[in-house]
DNA sequence: GGTGTGAGTGAGTGAACACTCACACCTTGT
DNA sequence: ACAAGGTGTGAGTGTTCACTCACTCACACC
């Protein structure tokens, strides 16, 4: 019947990453991931002492999973970075089907102005470029590419334009006209 | 002493991007807004019914603006692709300066969720991609690179290290170690 | 069976906030 | 002179929300 609080924090992270995903931080009520943590909002309060606490563990999670499938996309092809790089582009097409991970990186820098927030963004931010830098082994031009891209595409995803044939979106995905 | 509401609306709209761009649409009261244009947020009430009208504003300011910089940045190069997205780049870095617009962007992709704030940045982005596109007339490998590479600045300048020496730093900036 | 401790919650509380309303004042046209 | 209409506000209102408190219950250990 009980469960120990330290199995419970990551599920109350799992759903407050759901919730925080539409509204970010100020605009995501706590009454809202309590219920679909299956909690009292009293609880969550208790697993975390404010709301900013729990939105930092989410930022240093959904950053955390971002940079554990960089690492093992690029992991097994180590010393080419080309293909290391290739191989973690895929998986980040994979993880912008979900969204939930990356949208929460654009939340996270609207929410820098917190400087808690934005220690730990500063913090998961660099362990992810110091990751692809690392395992891809390529330089410093073609990771500010992939990187940079990467952006593009989250805000892409984030305004809605993925499935859009408007030729500004076909431009900026390379497509040419057909 | 009394003066036109077209007049104020303006006025009332910078005052807002400065107050905005800290803490986006949900985290900024609308209090703030009008205590800095100077008049009571009654009055507010009545220039833009509600709060996201105005920021539905702000957006279409802030990327006014943006895409008018580059717009002026590019034209003098009409017909020489390279030169054009290079003096775009540099009007960008100038507005990086004060970051007033871009950060408002960033919280305007944050408040996506909202129906009629999507609409607007999708119109707005548009706009500034069709300008970048039809002035430099680059191609789209090019506008691609622009545009993702902008968005990387932008958001090291929101997370706070555009000033960093961190190594992961210098290698998005391209730098060499020294 | 008793007792201590951590899990978990119902029912608040006070403040903040988006938005409203009744009213005053200024300006302009006639 | 005065009416009409736009400008502007003080003082709310109802709601939402982060956070708290007093309390119950489950379990482990003796």
């Amino acid at each position: 019947m009980l469960r120990r609080a330290e199995d419970r924090r990551p599920e109350l992270v799992d759903a407050a990453l759901v919730e925080f995903a539409r509204r970010g931080l100020y605009g995501t009520p706590t009454t809202a991931i309590a219920a679909r943590a299956g909690i009292s909002q009293a609880y969550l309060f208790r697993l975390y002492p404010t709301k900013e606490d729990l939105f930092v563990a989410c930022i240093a999670e959904a950053y955390g999973r971002v940079r554990d499938q960089f690492a093992q996309a690029g992991e097994p092809h180590r010393g080419d970075p080309e293909a290391a790089l290739e191989a973690m582009g895929e998986a980040y097409d994979r993880m912008l089907e979900d969204g939930t991970m990356l949208v929460n990186q654009l939340h996270s820098y609207a929410a820098c102005q917190e400087p808690a927030v934005r220690a730990a963004v500063q913090q998961s931010f660099g362990s992810i470029v110091d990751t692809i830098r690392e395992v891809s082994g390529a330089p410093d031009e073609a990771v500010q590419a992939f990187v940079a891209h990467g952006m593009l595409m989250n805000v892409m995803g984030a305004i809605g334009v993925a499935g859009s044939d408007a030729p500004w979106v076909r431009a900026l995905r390379c497509e040419d006209e057909s």
